[in-house]
Parts: C-alpha cells; sequence; structure tokens
RNA sequence: GCCGAGGUGGCGAAACUGGUAGACGCGCCGGACUCAAAAUCCGGUGGUGGCGACACCGUGUCGGUUCGACUCCGACCCUCGGUACCA
C-alpha cells in the first residue's frame, strides 16, 4: 500500500471496479425492499456548477448510506435537455441548439462520472430525445380528448421590435434585454392543462406529506390559495340581460361597493372605448406593461372612467365602471367590485380619483362615527355590518351568509369557491421544445397527431434569427394532412413549456426503454420516489406541475400511487462570500479545478461537511485544504496501523473507555444520518479520527482490537461521503472487496453504559460548578452533593434558596433571592 | 407588493424535546522538527476586566413568557428564494 494518498489512482481503481462489477445497476426484486433516491436532473449548460455538485453529493450520500443498510438503491441521471439556453447559445455562437445540447452532455456526463457518483447509467434519458418526448405527446392527446388539455388567450411579453415572445427573464426594467425597446402585453392564443380540476385534491394531500418540509407545504398552499366567497352578478344599466361577474371574500362588504374596475382588455372596456379616444388611448397605454405578478403588484395603480354603470345587485344603485392596469383578464372573471372602505388597495385608487368612501363594518362594540374609521386608510378587519339595511348588526359570517342568500334568491349570485391557482399555460412560441401534437384543419378544427404518426420529432437542422420560432417558416414541418378528412393542414408550431418533460422523467427512469408504453411494470416496483433531492427553487412550479402531471398518469391507468416524491430534501445555495455564486457575479468556483486538485472525494467531503443540506453553503478554499488534510491525515493513519489492524481478530477484548466514546459517536452519526445532516457525520468521522490516533500512541490491553474496530467503523461512516478513499483502505485491511454492501456498524448499547456522571450546577441559571454523581443516583443524593459544592456556597451566601430544579442526567438549578 | 426562509466568534458552522452557547473544521498566535522553507506534529484561541482564582457581557434589534431562552410568543430591521415564459 502507498505511503502516500494520491486520489488520482484511489479514484480512477474504485471506479474502474465499480464499472466492471455493474455495482450500481440498479434490478427490480420484490423480495427486497427498493429505495428510489433521486436528484433533480440537471439542465445541460455546458459544465457543472458547485450547485449540481452539491446536490448530486447529497444525493450519492443519501443512496449509498441506505444501501449499506440493506436498500434495493435505484439512482438514475439525465438531461432537462429543452431550453432557452439553447437557444441563446445559437444566436451567439452560430451553434444548432441539438448539437450544442449534445456536446454538452457528453461532457457533463464525464464531470459526473469522475465525481462517483453512483448512478445506474444504463437508464440515462434525454427530454430531447424523441423516444421520451413521444410518451409526453402521447400523453397530450389522451388529455385533448379527455378536455384537461384546451386552449383560450393569455398574455405574452411582446417585443415589438425584434417581433418575438420573450420570457419574464428576457424582459429587464419593462424593456427587450437585447434591442431595450418597451415591452408590450399582447394576448395570444395557447393551450392550458386544466391543473385547476386538481387544486382541491393537490391541497388536501399537502396534510398527509409528512415527508416534505413543512416551508415548501406552506408556499404550496399559499400558492394554490382555496378562498371561499361569493360570485356576485352586477346588471350592466344600458343592457340589463347582461352582468358583470365578480368574485370577492369579503361579500359583507357589498353595500360598501362605490364603483367596479374591469381589465384594460375586458370586453366592457373595448366597448366603452369605443366612442372615447381618451379611453382607447389609455386602455393602449396599459399594454405597455409586463405580465409577471412582481411587476404587475409593484406597478403604479392607473386607471380611467369608462363612463359606464353596473347597478348593484341589492340596492340597485348606479356604480360607474372603471378600468384599471392591474385587473388582468387572466385572473378570475376580469373584473372586480371596489369597496374602498374595507379594502387598502381599493382605498388608495378611490382617494387617487375622488371615489367615494363608505364605512360599512365597524369593531363589536364600536359607538362612533363609522366614517371615522376610514379616513385615513382602509378598515380591512372583519367586524359587524353597518349602514347596510337589513344586515346590520351581523358579524362577518352571518352577514357573507345573509348577502349570498339574498343574492341566490334575486339570482344575481351565489357562493363559491375560489382558488389563486391558474391552469398551467403550457405553449411556448419557442423552437427548442417538444412539438405540441396537434393538427389545425380548416375543415375539421383542431385534430390530435394520431398515436402512429407520434413522435412528431422536432426539426434539427435549422437556422435561428431571434426573432420567430424557425418551426412556422419550415413548410415541411408546418404543412401536413388531416388525420380526420385527408385534406391539407397546417401543424402547431408552439412547443412545450420544458416544465412537461420535468414533470415525469422521475417515472420514466422506472421504464426507461420502453418503447411499447410510456411506462411498463417496472414503474410499479419504483414508484413513488422515496427521496426527491434539489433546489428550494423549485418549490412551488416545478414541484407542483410534477404532482399534477403525476396524478394525470395515474388517471390513465400509468401509476397507482397519488404523490409522485414520498420524501423531500431542499438544498441550499451555494455561496461564495456570502453571496450567490454565480456567472454574472464572476464568483463561480469550477468543481473540474477541484477535482483534479484534490480528487473527489476531498470535494464531497467539504462540501457535506461545510453546512448541513438544507443551508446554504458559503464555499470557502481553505476549508477544502482541511477536508483534504483529513483524508491524507486518515489515510497515513490506516496505512501506518494497517499491520496491527489485520493481526488483531474481532473477538479480542478492547479498550472500556475508548470503546465508550466511539460507540457514543456512532450513535450519533447514526441519528444525524437519519435525519440528513450530514455535516455533523463528517464532524463525527473527524472526532473518530482524532480518537483512535489518541488511542494509538496508548499501550492498554485492547488497544488493537479497538483499532481494528474503530477503523472498520470510521471507513463505513465515511463510505457513503467519500466511497473511494473508504473502498481502498477497506480492502487494505482486509474487511473485504468494498464497503457498499456494508454491514453498517450497530451501536453496542453495553459499550455506553457510565457508572459516574457529570452534572452542571446553576445558581440562578448560571453555571457555577460541575460535579459526579453515581449513575443511580436519586434526587436527595444529587441535592446533596450541588450543595456540597464550594462554588455553590459562594453564590449562595446571604441569600436564601426559594427552589431546587433537578433534570435527571443533566443539571441542578439552584433558585435564590 | 405578496408568499416562504435565514441572521450565532475573525470565518464555515454545532447545540437532539426549553437545560453546560460556540462541538468539528478553517484562520490566527505560540512551540517542536528543519541549515531554511513547505509539509507534519503539539498547545492556545468569543469579548471585556483581573497576576490569578474568578467576575461581567455575549446567538440581528426591541419587548415578553420561564427556575432556565439560540430554541417559545409579539413587534421591527436586514439578506436570500419564489412570484406562473430562467431552470
Amino acid at each position: 500500500m502507498n505511503e502516500q494518498y494520491h486520489p488520482e489512482h484511489v479514484e480512477a481503481e474504485a471506479q474502474a471496479w465499480w464499472r466492471d462489477n455493474q455495482t450500481f445497476r440498479a434490478r427490480e426484486d420484490p423480495a427486497r425492499e427498493k429505495y428510489y433516491c433521486l436528484s433533480m436532473f440537471p439542465y445541460p449548460s455546458g459544465r457543472l456548477h458547485m450547485g449540481h455538485v452539491r446536490n448530486y453529493t447529497i444525493g450519492d450520500v443519501m443512496s449509498r448510506y441506505q444501501r449499506m443498510r440493506g436498500r434495493n438503491v435505484l439512482q438514475p441521471m439525465g438531461w432537462d435537455a429543452f431550453g432557452l439556453p439553447a437557444e441563446n447559445a445559437a444566436l451567439q455562437h452560430g451553434v444548432p441548439p441539438a448539437s450544442w445540447t449534445r456536446q454538452n452532455i457528453d461532457y457533463m456526463r464525464e464531470q459526473l462520472q469522475r465525481l462517483g457518483f453512483a448512478y445506474d447509467w444504463s437508464r440515462e434519458l434525454a427530454t430531447c430525445q424523441p423516444e421520451y418526448y413521444r410518451w409526453e405527446q402521447w400523453l397530450f392527446t389522451r388529455l385533448l380528448k379527455k378536455g384537461i388539455a384546451f386552449r383560450r388567450t393569455a398574455p405574452v411579453n411582446w417585443c415589438p421590435k425584434d417581433m418575438t415572445v420573450l420570457a419574464n427573464e428576457q424582459v429587464v426594467d419593462g424593456c427587450c434585454w437585447r434591442c431595450d425597446t418597451p415591452v408590450e402585453r399582447r394576448e395570444i392564443p395557447q393551450w392550458f392543462l386544466k391543473i385547476t380540476d386538481y387544486a382541491q385534491e393537490l391541497l388536501d394531500a399537502l396534510d398527509e406529506m409528512e415527508g416534505w418540509p413543512e416551508k415548501v407545504r406552506t408556499m404550496q398552499r399559499n400558492w394554490i390559495g382555496r378562498s371561499e366567497g361569493v360570485e356576485i352578478h352586477f346588471p350592466i344599466a344600458d343592457a340589463p340581460a347582461e352582468a358583470l361577474r365578480v368574485f370577492t371574500t369579503r361579500a359583507d362588504t357589498l353595500m360598501g361597493a362605490t364603483y367596479v374596475a374591469v381589465a384594460p382588455e375586458h370586453a366592457l372596456a373595448a366597448r366603452a372605448a369605443q366612442d372615447r379616444p381618451h379611453l382607447a388611448e389609455f386602455i393602449e397605454s396599459c399594454r405597455q406593461a409586463e405580465t409577471s405578478e412582481a411587476a404587475l403588484e409593484t406597478a403604479e395603480k392607473r386607471g380611467m372612467d369608462t363612463g359606464l354603470f353596473v347597478l348593484h345587485p341589492l340596492s340597485g344603485r348606479r356604480l360607474p365602471v372603471w378600468v384599471a392596469n392591474f385587473v388582468l383578464m387572466a385572473y378570475g372573471e376580469g373584473a372586480v367590485m371596489a369597496v374602498p372602505g374595507h379594502d387598502q388597495r381599493d382605498w388608495e385608487f378611490a382617494r387617487k380619483y375622488q371615489l367615494p368612501v363608505e364605512a360599512v363594518v365597524v369593531p363589536e362594540g364600536f359607538a362612533g362615527d363609522p366614517a371615522s374609521r376610514v379616513a385615513e386608510a382602509a378598515d380591512e378587519e372583519k367586524g359587524v355590518v353597518v349602514n347596510s339595511g337589513e344586515f346590520d348588526g351581523l358579524g362577518f359570517r352571518d352577514a357573507v351568509d345573509a348577502v349570498a342568500a339574498k343574492l341566490g334568491r334575486l339570482e344575481r349570485g351565489e357562493k363559491r369557491v375560489a382558488f389563486r391557482l391558474r391552469d398551467w399555460g403550457v405553449s411556448r412560441q419557442r423552437y427548442w421544445g417538444c412539438p405540441i401534437p396537434v393538427i389545425y384543419c380548416d375543415a375539421c378544427g383542431i385534430q390530435p397527431v394520431p398515436d402512429e404518426q407520434l413522435p412528431v420529432r422536432l426539426p434539427e437542422d435549422v437556422a435561428l434569427d431571434g426573432a420567430v420560432s424557425p418551426l412556422t417558416r419550415l413548410e415541411e414541418f408546418v404543412t401536413t394532412q388531416c388525420p380526420a378528412c385527408g385534406g391539407a393542414a397546417r401543424r402547431e408550431t408552439d412547443t412545450f413549456d420544458t416544465f412537461m418533460e420535468s414533470s415525469w422523467y422521475f417515472a420514466r427512469f422506472t421504464s426507461p426503454d420502453c418503447d411499447t408504453a410510456m411506462l411498463d411494470e417496472r414503474a410499479a416496483y419504483w414508484l413513488p420516489v422515496d427521496q426527491y433531492i434539489g433546489g428550494i427553487e423549485h418549490a412551488i412550479l416545478h414541484l407542483l406541475y410534477a404532482r399534477f402531471f403525476h396524478r394525470l398518469m395515474r388517471d390513465e391507468g400509468l401509476v397507482s400511487t397519488d404523490e409522485p416524491f414520498a420524501r423531500l430534501l431542499t438544498q441550499g445555495m451555494v455561496l461564495k462570500d456570502g453571496v450567490k455564486m454565480s456567472k454574472s457575479k464572476g464568483n463561480t468556483v469550477d468543481p473540474e479545478d477541484l477535482i483534479a486538485r484534490y480528487g473527489a472525494d476531498t470535494v464531497r467531503l467539504f462540501i457535506v461537511f461545510a453546512s448541513s443540506p438544507d443551508q446554504s453553503l458559503d464555499w470557502s478554499d481553505s476549508g477544502v485544504e482541511g477536508a483534504y488534510r483529513f483524508l491524507r491525515r486518515l489515510w497515513a493513519f490506516a496505512v501506518a496501523q494497517g499491520a496491527t489492524v489485520r493481526r488483531a481478530a474481532d473477538s479480542d477484548p478492547g479498550d472500556p473507555a475508548v470503546r465508550r466514546e466511539l460507540h457514543a459517536l456512532l450513535r450519533q452519526a447514526d441519528y444525524d444520518y437519519r435525519r440528513n445532516q450530514f455535516n455533523t457525520v463528517a464532524s463525527a468521522a473527524m472526532k473518530m479520527l482524532n480518537l483512535l490516533q489518541d488511542a494509538a500512541g496508548t499501550q492498554t490491553p485492547g488497544r488493537d482490537a479497538t483499532l481494528r474496530e474503530g477503523l472498520r467503523m470510521l471507513l463505513a461512516l465515511l463510505a457513503p461521503i467519500t466511497p473511494h478513499i473508504a473502498q481502498a483502505l477497506w480492502r487494505d485491511l482486509g474487511f473485504g472487496d468494498t464497503p457498499v454492501d456494508g454491514p453498517w456498524p450497530v451501536v453496542d448499547e453495553t459499550a455506553l453504559e457510565q457508572d459516574q456522571l457529570e452534572l452542571v450546577v446553576q445558581v440562578n441559571g448560571r453555571l457555577r460548578d460541575r460535579i459526579q454523581v453515581p449513575a443511580g443516583a436519586d434526587r436527595q443524593a444529587i441535592e446533596a452533593a450541588a450543595l456540597a459544592s464550594e462554588a455553590v456556597a459562594r453564590h449562595l451566601q446571604g441569600k436564601t434558596l426559594r427552589k431546587l430544579v433537578v433534570v435527571p442526567g443533566k443539571l441542578v438549578n439552584l433558585v435564590v433571592s
């Protein structure tokens, strides 16, 4: 055995052995308990960054730990290969997205392999492969027939100069990122999936998902945003047969409504604008806006009177109809009722445009002038209804019930549940994505592409120009035959949102080579994913879409569970000097350089050691040095003790003092592995090496057997984190070929027993002394020992003992005054 | 704007169910080895005061609950993630 630690040799050898033995090839085996561990697959951007390395290291540690504990582990890897960056690269460097993506994948695969992750590479997939997206297209055509997929208009960011649709990311300060032209909002027809049909189910299931962090469940609950309220119809004054529909959770304030507001795109606004140039101009100016919620909510609230009126559904009072830039067609009905007395946004809008503010709710027992309550700001608190005729005196709940009942009798409204969640827009006016499998026929309308014509392949030899997708100009792609009538027809040229591909890849990994169906019987063995690991930035969109998509597959009979991911770990970001590591900030650290210098095990160890997985991790070059130093020290120690360890027998008695500490460390590390706090596992391993090095310097009778036991324990503990060095030393010390299949070390409870305990003695909660007591000491004996302490006596002088708290095994607190 | 997190020594962090704040590592200081340096090894290291035993202060800020609070409650400040076409 080489005296020096040479990671490049150690790691190449271990990786070759795993490859030759197909160690990580996963095989379905109903007799064994499975463990499907999945890290979010990467977008093939070119090179791995530290965030990837961290994500995949955490996943690998969990996979290897579970395997050592006896589970049948599946850990696959693939590529989220469609997306915008490939188109940007194509524009910048003139490389077609397909070849750019494939080159990136080849490079990044090698980087992952160099890190020694225990992946079953035979299951690798890339979402840009027709063999993959074929089944996504297939499922979409089922959804189309079921009415889950539907078409309607929705707003997009439009750059009028480049004549192209922009992603929110491509809009900077309201302008196009390339040409700085102010962005417009445009309504265009798009495909949607009816996720709102599943809103209640997606919400309810969160309560049972105990393997998910509470923060993610809370975020999803808020995102779905279920609210109970009333839908109210305001008849239009000039055309009482028509009504403006609004939804409100505060129907108790209905009598305080003083105006209504509609979206600039609302039909009523357009109607009013026909003979009002000023209004038409205002509506036009509202198009000069981004589509993002953040931009919408922080933009200045502007509005204009349409001159039209609606009738209050209960009082018959005429209420003016305003157009407001903060009301969007896509949300709810595109109209809201305004109660400025009890809604702050309405209050500010009313104040700005001199609209009336009326108070219709006051706190219980309030005797003053209600108007005084809303003079300086809206009063959003719930209370007792006033100034509302027959509803006066009712509390919130009763008032809502009474208002809803009356609206119901008049057929002008009813109770309804509303969700904040909106249907999922899956159309993208982009090239590098999965073609939407739809054909438009002038005679037969919208036709799904028949199964036998799937996949609709994305043409790959195309030139991009930064404006419209090249698909729209590719005659041989666009021109086709109607599957129904055989006549000339056109293909859809939009592609799917890339969240579509990432919504089911976890399932496809179970049946990656199946070419007769989306999934086969192997899915039933492996699903659901037992442990999913990825960034917190995916807490809402990706994870909600995947949960939804899983249900779509369930309802198609493809999977049998409701939820795709049993347990979720959201890892923190990688920072450098306290700020996010990113290319734009120029503070990146290239994993490849580090691996070349220190080896994969050092990088893995540092990543695991520097922070707990769910916290952010601050990169430190000297911290990496520390990890490397530890591995070198471990290597030197194991080699130096090799002969001793190989000579000792497992049955020899050990050194009780060292064994007690050893097993206490093991117990803690075991606990930390189970609660996914790997940084303290690494710390326990370091303590263990320190302990064994100290023990090696002594001459106690059980020394050699304890070194043997301790080194085996230490290598097992480290094997999930630094698998290469662990395997090399495992072999050298004669423990076997590899630790990947365990056995996992077991805590020896008898080794932990103590006859003396140290207790802390506090006076008024402040540490004053420590005392030794026999392990079985009763309360009386403990009190006596505490009172016998000199330090305690000093602090008791001239004071009266009021109370004596004894926490068994921990401390004594004397309360004095 | 709204929703969700985070804030502990010079630095990364730990502290299990409210019970010894700062484990482990980095850095720094001192020492050993060396002609010298690197590497390695040994010791020290939250702040203030004191020769010292020791005392006081200390977990973003302000307040509260408790025998006892990094941990629980209330208000606030700052940083980060998401905000539906970045992935």
